[in-house]
DNA sequence: AACTGATTCAACCGCCTTAAT
DNA sequence: AATTAAGGCGGTTGAATCAGT
């Protein structure tokens, strides 16, 4: 049996939301509350809205202090630091902003503050970027090929220029990093002290015997609830395992949006800046 | 002024989780 | 424990608006 519908949907109206059931909903609700029953408020406000719609309507538009407008250069600050640890985990984000909704959030970051974000990048990345395309231009050579240098400082530490403050830290979570080598730095994952040089072509990766080749800097994090992998190029095979690098380091403290960055980094690849620098 | 493509953002959809029975 | 319904959430859509030609 599939489930019941929350509303008739024939009966209701959709769409934009007129002043005057704004005002429905607002004194309603000012008056008694939302009672911890959004599909049956409707109907007692006197509104032919579906529950959720008007729920919606509520948490997103009507509530005191709901704050409209430009975003900060700290909120963005916050929202960068936050997608990169948790990913689109908008309402979790939205908690840290007050009078932001997660909505809002969510529109923001899908239609600016991702390019902005990717605008940095190139620029921080322009001139390698414009190395990379003269090496290829005028060869067979792919620009995956070509990017050994971005990759490395895509995917290394922040830039000396951004970093003003630095301070010492122990690992406490647990991750995977190569069994040959430990990386020092907060956040990385094992990809990042392996030589970018082993994917600049699609490597093959393998569990336990399932073999993945098309995650090329995401899928290490993919593998992390599995006990150990390798991943193979050409001849070259690093094999990882859980556990924690030894030792202390240092990280940029005071710019805690790079190092963030390092993990947003993750999630556009270097083919994809290099497109967007060049053919957009 | 008219057209077109890009951008914005409110609202909807449908899935997952939680609470009630 | 199983079932049902509502809440909550993230992804997506599409109308309105903007910017460029």
């Amino acid at each position: 049996m599939g489930r019941a519908p929350c509303c008739d949907k024939g009966n209701v109206k959709r769409g934009p939301w007129s002043p005057e059931e704004d005002a429905k909903l607002k004194e309603y609700i000012d008056k008694y509350g939302s009672g911890g029953n959004w599909i049956s408020l409707p109907q007692k406000a006197g509104l032919r809205r579906c529950g959720k719609s008007c729920r919606l309507r509520w948490l997103n538009y009507l509530r005191p202090n709901i704050k409209h407008g430009e975003f900060s250069d700290e909120e963005d600050r916050v929202i960068c630091s936050l997608y990169a640890k948790i990913g689109s985990r908008w309402s979790i984000i939205a908690a840290q902003l007050p009078g932001r909704t997660d909505n809002d959030i969510k529109n923001y970051w899908n239609t600016k503050l991702k390019k902005k974000l990717m605008k940095s990048l190139v620029s921080n990345s322009s001139q390698q970027i414009k190395e990379i395309h003269k090496t290829t231009c005028h060869s067979s050579i792919s620009p995956l090929q070509a990017n050994s240098s971005l990759v490395s400082s895509l995917y290394s530490s922040p830039s000396p220029a951004l970093s003003s403050k630095t301070t010492t830290y122990e690992y406490t979570n647990s991750h995977f990093y190569p069994i040959s080598a430990a990386t020092n730095f907060p956040g990385n994952k094992a990809i990042y002290s392996t030589p970018s040089s082993n994917f600049l072509s699609t490597p093959s990766c393998s569990s336990g015997g399932e073999n993945w080749v098309s995650y090329l800097y995401n899928g290490v994090d993919e593998k992390q609830n599995n006990s150990n992998f390798s991943i193979t190029n050409g001849s070259t095979t690093n094999s990882y395992a859980e556990g924690k690098p030894s030792g202390k380091g240092s990280y940029d403290e005071e710019n805690q949006l790079e190092c963030s960055l390092e993990e947003i980094k993750q999630l556009i690849s270097t083919t994809t800046i290099y497109n967007n620098f060049f053919h957009a």
